[in-house]
DNA sequence: CGATCATTTCAGTAATTACTGAAATTTCGC
DNA sequence: GCGAAATTTCAGTAATTACTGAAATGATCG
């Protein structure tokens, strides 16, 4: 690996990270060079700058491919692939949750609602497992509703409001059950998502 | 496993799913299990209901309590270990949050802020690998901010913000640059995480 | 303290996942 | 269509991670 060594330490880095993020070293160490890459790269250059083999880098950028997170493109004269990822920082975050939500809860959400669905045939939720199976499910409801209605704000917006933090619920004066008016629709149905919450 | 039908799709489930959420196939099945479990569990239950080794499950209990996901307690004249998950489901989305932020964002952005200082000598901002560094941890910087601040709300005014979705910047009506008034203390000092960002 | 029960450690092995090189396939100019 | 360049596939192997059983350690009671 012949790079100046802050990008060295940047991508060994990501390499290290990448089995934490459920990527390989491989396919880490990729996206780090895409992502600080002053150009494009094609898979020979990524081949010459991480040593890996030819095929490996073919296929970590096909696992890049699959999770949207770098973008193929082509040069004039130049039938090689090469690629890059988003300028925009927050696409790629966006990208990222996504892609994990897709992953991550999606497949047990369904799970649940599938198992729920056949479970409740003459049950009153006596019992302790059915029940927290249904607390799970709202509870995921809830979460993944409310990231698809940020997911439509727009970045500067979005930013905003993160900045915000905290001091959102405040400004909102949000003690007082207001919901009524203000409750948009929820992404799925049922499920009341606000539970008995004494103050 | 002799499990009624639904507890086992379920802890099934948890164990396929346990890669994805990087851990593994009994660490997610014994999650699973403890969490639809009536009452705690000890270690040989454990090992009765999911037919894996002692040990196995021994290692299991320890990555779980390394996670903090699991409680750890004692029945009157019985000296071995029982364990549970805690009853608030809120509670176990919080701890997992921040797990996964001290595992997986934490050590990146250390190690982005150690290379820009060690980079810093006489750099103006032309290369763009290091402005896309600097980039990523005002983005992290922002985010984990954000995180920290939004973990202090107590879990009721929580999930009625969840509820409300994008209506929060509706209701904020924040269009216009309302920050300076409202901005609070952010958790961590330096860096302004608000880039140049023209509307 | 010594016996018993519970938990942990760890070296060995099994299973899974990552990686390679060679061969196959695709792409595209001629 | 043919040949050269680029990419992908895949079977074999390397490396990593998960799991087990046996032995060691730790805890509690008499």
């Amino acid at each position: 690996m012949k790079l100046e060594p802050v990008k060295q330490e940047f991508v060994l880095h990501f390499g290290e990270m990448g089995s934490r993020w459920g990527i390989n070293r491989t396919v880490g160490q990729i996206y780090a060079l895409l992502f600080l890459s002053e150009e494009p790269l094609n898979a020979e250059q990524i081949v010459e700058a991480l040593g890996f083999s030819r095929s490996n880098v073919s296929m970590g950028l096909k696992e890049l491919q699959a999770w949207n997170l770098v973008r193929l493109q082509h040069q004039l004269g130049d039938r090689r692939d090469y690629f890059t990822t988003p300028d925009d920082l927050w696409e790629i975050v966006r990208t990222l949750v996504e892609e994990r939500k897709k992953r991550e809860i999606d497949p047990t959400l369904s799970k649940l609602r599938g198992l729920l669905i056949a479970a409740e045939d003459g049950d009153t939720g006596a019992d302790r497992a059915l029940g927290r199976m249904r607390e799970l499910t709202e509870l995921l409801e809830l979460l993944t509703g409310w990231y698809e209605e940020m997911n439509k704000i727009p970045t500067d917006r979005l930013i905003r409001l993160l900045a915000l933090g905290s001091a959102v619920q405040k400004v909102l004066g949000l003690p007082e059950r207001m919901a009524g008016s203000l409750r948009g629709r929820r992404a799925d149905g049922d499920a009341d998502p606000s539970p008995p919450a004494r103050d």
